[in-house]
DNA sequence: ATGATAAATGAATCATTATTCAAAATAAGA
DNA sequence: TCTTATTTTGAATAATGATTCATTTATCAT
């Protein structure tokens, strides 16, 4: 008996990341990522059953990773929901700054995988946001945030334009100085841009 | 002589926003956006030189159209920079309000126009973030607005934030009432999330 | 009316690529 | 070492769908 490779699924994985980062989804062509990875075009298919499938599986694996990041900090005790919050963005920004491909990715093409119906990466997805509405929840409770901000609408809005941001230093690093980028969004959501 | 029916491309159009905003640019076949048009497929090619000059043309008039409505208001001596930073929201809302379908294609497909070499629409594009930039600067002159706050992040935060939630509020328009909305974006920007 | 010109048609073309599958290579156990 | 089960290969398949083009139809000018 033979043993499929692991390192081979590794490889293909990293190949796919590249190649869907540089020319989006629907441009890549498996034989682009066979050639990447160093393997027959038909491989592919031993490790993943299609095309959708491997880029479902690397976003899947980048909600889990986000979730159990952060779920490490959303539970301590010893953190207030400021504290909590401010974390938040630097578990975002921790994670893609890592891996700005993945960052592309990400942000490109997920709303292609609603289109095709849902699955296991919502779970992910709806866990980790739920989280970090929680933090907001418990701010409001104990009054550190704005009881008449709405909640859902706030997190949309902060998560959509954490992605619109890190997509934009993914695409041209230089022009964007991670740290204090990170610093600034810190800075607009707890106190906006009136002085 | 026979001249083109202004009306075909008009009807191509239409048809061309419904089947994008429904399926997507690249799920779409011309032969969909025919049909619906009630035109033949190879009439097509009689308005547009392709299937990608087609978005092109919608995402590019949706930008002309935003940046005119917003210069007028951009331009009035009479409006503080406050002001004029809740008419920017209210622009973009009010356009993409009366026309969800437009906003899911223009929130969608964007990214994927970018990959394909940039055209025109950037103009208009670049003209109207401009006109954003400007009145940011104006107000951190004049004081309203906090100097620390990087101009350039700031925009485009805010840019993805309202990007992300049009796109939710398209999809799903009960969840999310369109004023309440619009009133939270500008509170958050403005005032952050800290009481 | 009628001819000339351009629009409109839609079946045929053509290229593209995801996926399959028969054959070959390889590793593990006996 | 040899057998066997499983992986790997890559050429062949097969479907898809954008675009073209020969033909038909409609409009305009005379």
């Amino acid at each position: 008996m033979r043993k499929k490779d692991p390192e081979k699924e590794e490889a293909i994985l990293k190949a796919a990341i590249e190649a869907f980062a540089e020319q989006g989804f629907h441009a890549t062509k498996m034989s682009t990522i066979a050639d990447k990875a160093g393997v027959a075009a038909g491989s592919l298919y031993l490790y993943f059953s299609n095309k959708e499938s491997i880029i479902r599986h690397i976003i899947d694996e980048t909600w889990k990773r986000m979730y159990s990041d952060y779920a490490k900090v959303a539970n301590r005790p010893d953190f207030s929901a400021v504290e909590k919050l401010d974390a938040l963005i630097d578990t975002v920004f921790d994670l893609f700054m890592g891996d700005p491909k993945k960052a592309i990715i990400f942000v490109n093409e997920q709303h292609h995988l609603m289109q095709t119906g849902f699955s296991d990466f919502t779970h992910a997805e709806e866990k980790f946001i739920q989280l970090g509405q929680q933090v907001l929840v418990e701010g409001q409770e104990v009054n550190l945030f704005n009881p008449h901000v709405d909640i859902k609408i706030f997190k949309e809005f902060v998560f959509g334009g954490l992605r619109h941001l890190l997509n934009l230093w993914a695409h041209q690093p230089d022009l964007y100085a991670p740290n204090s980028m990170r610093q600034e969004v810190k800075l607009i959501i707890k106190k906006g841009i009136l002085v």
